[in-house]
DNA sequence: TTGTAGGCGTTATCAT
DNA sequence: ATGATAACGCCTACAA
């Protein structure tokens, strides 16, 4: 079934039919009724291959995800998703692992599917940096700030890192703790994983409190396993603490597994708190106390930053999002 | 860059061009090296809209996933992904809300992209029965068994969903436990909600436990807040239990979060087992008990499936994966 | 082994 | 307001 077929059977020509379709001007109630329901009746649609062929790109919407099995960009691509169907545009997510290298990716996709725009979900700014000004339509990425790069077409929405980092070691301090110690991401690779650490240095610093990269730090994935090997290795240095941050929730519930595998007690022992305020962690017992990414918001942002440069031609921009700190049960007051 | 481009630059015709392209014989080791060199040097590639338009369908596989954020999924994903980059067949990943019709939605999909298969995780036998004739190409479903349904070209690989919740019941009878409740999935709605329904029934019947549905079972959604809601109408209804089998994990976190809001110890006072076996439950404190799905495995049979009805023209299978059982701490051994 | 040419289903330009 | 028709980039008989 082709247009052609619905042009022969409604007496119309094919053009005719086009603009029916497209809801173009200049056709006349008639034409429009009797095409519409000749489409009715033939469940008839239409061929998505010949109209981008023609058009040269598609009016699809692509989400580029950076590593599987993350909540938060699930949540993420949930909240994406509900704000996308309410436009015209299709959205098609794509998933890669962590490793891989989403720009070049996304270079690929475009070739293969001309979209209009890319969300990307997580990202390096390193790769941005190498191969973004090979992407010539409009972007915006979630989750991590990229407003140092200046690419016309490249907008970010996220949190600060940094001061959310600083805040939840504050009160981290604010509770007592003098003896901090802090698993994160790998810094020279993850941007997040050295604004992160940075932001729980500054507080560190601001409250006069030691701190040693050597004995005090553990660089891992992003993982329940990351952050067990992380705390697991902390505890086995035989290096004294009565605090563990962790710059996510995953990382998070590994290190309490850790802690309790050598028999300590979360909060009574150790205080324990993560980061990106994972749905999980309010189920957790004891409830884990987190910065919360606002993903909901962050998804529709993202969506409303992307469709004001496509549908407008909105300059790009860099938006800072508040997060917001969840004291919970993990952490308690240190007392002698 | 066309290959019309890539003809007047190397002297040959577009014919030899798309010819080597496509790796078809019939063409001279000179003009394949000249070709791919012109190919390496302009980094041409083919358009697909146009190939597929010519060709009327793809050469790619579909991932139809139904419901975002469940890690039982992610696994599966990943394993699928890394099984078919082997392969020269692209992958494309949809993810749809639990409540959608996936087969509406992959007719859908046929249409748009004409792939050569589609590997459907989760899916309703409902929704099948009632529109997978609409579909003409190769398709295995994965988690859920199809094989009452006799399509085929439908395939399947799943546990014995039925069998496991049984296995997982007795050995919750076999540590003593004679007051059993339940919270699983919609029984009407969902196959997976019926069939570990009945497996646990089946164990409680065999060992002559009494179970009043009304009194001891409670359909929620399959996610924490589900979990939470079923455990916490379950204890204000004031039944007395001593342990709790949840369909999922994540409905065993969120009914252990409610055991606690309610001041009850896991496993001491109550203890829970849950179904999956997500990599999470390892790292909780205490470890949950769970059923094992062999996602790895789960994953690559169902390519390997899809791949021999595609390139040898197999019949269409239903395989059962085996499960396994995950003893660990969220369950005790009942005592007075 | 290589080249020529028609057509896949659509949109858009130009007439009418 | 409607119709005829030329592309879009590729594949594939068929011809050479």
């Amino acid at each position: 079934m082709t247009i052609k077929d619905l042009a022969a059977k409604t007496g119309y020509a094919v053009a005719t039919v086009s603009r029916v379709l497209n809801n173009h001007p200049n056709v006349s109630e008639k034409a429009r009724t009797v095409i519409m329901q000749a489409v009715e009746e033939s469940g008839f649609q239409l061929n998505a291959n010949a109209k981008q062929l023609k058009q040269q790109h598609a009016t699809s919407i692509l989400v580029v995800v950076k590593g599987t099995g993350n909540e938060l960009f699930s949540e993420l691509v949930e909240s994406i998703q509900s704000q996308v169907a309410e436009t015209q545009y299709p959205l098609f997510v794509d998933y890669l692992d962590e490793e891989s290298n989403e720009v070049l990716r996304a270079v690929q996709l475009c070739r293969e599917k001309k979209p209009l725009g890319i969300l990307f979900l997580g990202g390096s700014s390193r790769n941005f940096q190498a191969d973004f000004g090979k992407i010539d339509i409009l972007c915006v990425v979630v989750t991590n700030d990229m407003s140092h790069l200046d690419f016309p077409n490249l907008s970010s929405v996220a949190i600060d890192d940094r001061e959310a980092c600083r805040c939840a070691v504050d009160t981290l301090v604010r509770k007592g703790h003098r003896k901090i110690v802090l698993v994160g991401g790998e810094r020279v690779i993850s941007d997040t994983g050295r604004a992160r650490y940075e932001g729980c240095l500054e507080s560190l610093r601001a409250h006069g409190i030691p701190f040693d990269e050597e004995k005090d730090y553990r660089a891992v994935r992003f993982s329940y396993e990351g952050g067990y090997r992380g705390a697991m290795d902390l505890l086995e240095s035989g290096r004294e603490f009565t605090a563990l941050f962790a710059a996510a929730d995953v990382m998070a519930i590994g290190a309490i597994r850790a802690l309790r595998d050598k028999g300590l007690q979360v909060p009574e022992d150790i205080s324990v708190a993560g980061f990106d305020g994972l749905h999980l962690g309010s189920y957790l017992v004891p409830k884990l106390s987190s910065v919360a990414q606002p993903a909901q918001k962050m998804g529709r942002r993202s969506v409303e930053i992307l469709l004001a440069c496509i549908e407008d031609g909105a300059a790009a921009v860099h938006e800072t999002v508040p997060f917001a700190i969840l004291e919970r049960g993990s952490v308690a007051p240190y007392r002698e």
